[in-house]
DNA sequence: GTGCGACCTGAAGTCAGCTTTAGGTCAAGG
DNA sequence: CCTTGACCTAAAGCTGACTTCAGGTCGCAC
């Protein structure tokens, strides 16, 4: 059995870097789960460790935690995730990924192409304002394209 | 004389897309100037139009603020910018993209054969910790390569 | 000259994602 | 049994980038 095997927060902390107080937080936002001690306090499965790698590299480039507690939630509730299961949700994620990649490159050519060469027009830019629909949009409106907008980010 | 060419905050907002609050949030942030009527009303040359699209592509690949206005601060002070000076700022903007263009398809890749392997073992995973130095630094050290650290973003 | 929409200011509020603090409790070695 | 470091909770605090609010002013058309 491994049911001895279980880690306490200080061994989790360590060795996922992560401090407690966010393994706390992510416990209270739903991202993790414990089991408790009689004297309440928490024990880990071995597995969080890998939840926890995934968050860390989710939000290395940008997801928020919505997305990452979706993410964790596409694995199996009972059984501990199988490399068919996290094979799954890697392809989800890279698709993400090559977006993100494809609207930086898009920028960065933009940029040479118009913010480089001083044209940089309101009405005509594409990288600025890819269909003119700006105005359309109500007061205070964002121009971000939806999936950049998924999140405020660390990575970038 | 495009003395009386100037504009109000309201026809700034409509044209860039941001709404008034941010511009006058902008202003005191110090990455805008305004000239004043007598009775105190913001009036914007159409030279901000330029550097509102320059923010906003900032913004959006996920640049804060404060870098934001260390790009503005490198044009110059009393004239109008130049296509050279758009130029300069914009080849050390695209050394920042491609940087982060990089470390996103290394996360992808890393993506791939790791998290999508199953294989994700702390101690060894490339992506997640690259050199094992993990343990060493303080308690909460943060993981994020500091390129990717620098800023939280919209982008990406 | 009057009405009214656009504008002004300072201060407070918001949101994400955590961290910090205060005031205790647990568990394991000696 | 006692000590002591690791752990617990709830609540408050923090940063960045803004938005919202309250209460008042401007400026232009009629």
């Amino acid at each position: 059995m491994d049911t001895k095997d279980l880690l306490t927060i200080g061994e989790v902390a360590h060795r996922s870097g992560f401090p407690p107080s966010a393994l706390r937080y992510y416990e209270r936002e739903g991202l993790l789960r414990t089991t408790r001690t009689a004297g309440g306090q928490r024990r880990y499965e071995r597995s969080v460790l890998r939840r926890l790698a995934f968050i860390r590299a989710a939000r290395t480039v940008g997801v928020g935690l919505d997305e990452v507690r979706h993410g964790l939630d596409q694995l199996p509730d009972g059984r501990t995730p199988t490399k068919a299961d996290w094979s799954r949700l890697s392809r989800s994620w890279r698709g993400r990924l090559d977006e993100q990649i494809q609207a930086l490159v898009a920028l960065r050519d933009g940029l040479d192409s118009c913010i480089g060469c001083g044209c940089l027009s309101l009405q005509r830019c594409r990288l600025y304002n890819p269909g003119d629909r700006v105005a359309e949009l109500g007061p205070g409106a964002r121009l971000l394209p939806p999936m950049l907008r998924r999140t405020p980010a660390e990575g970038v």
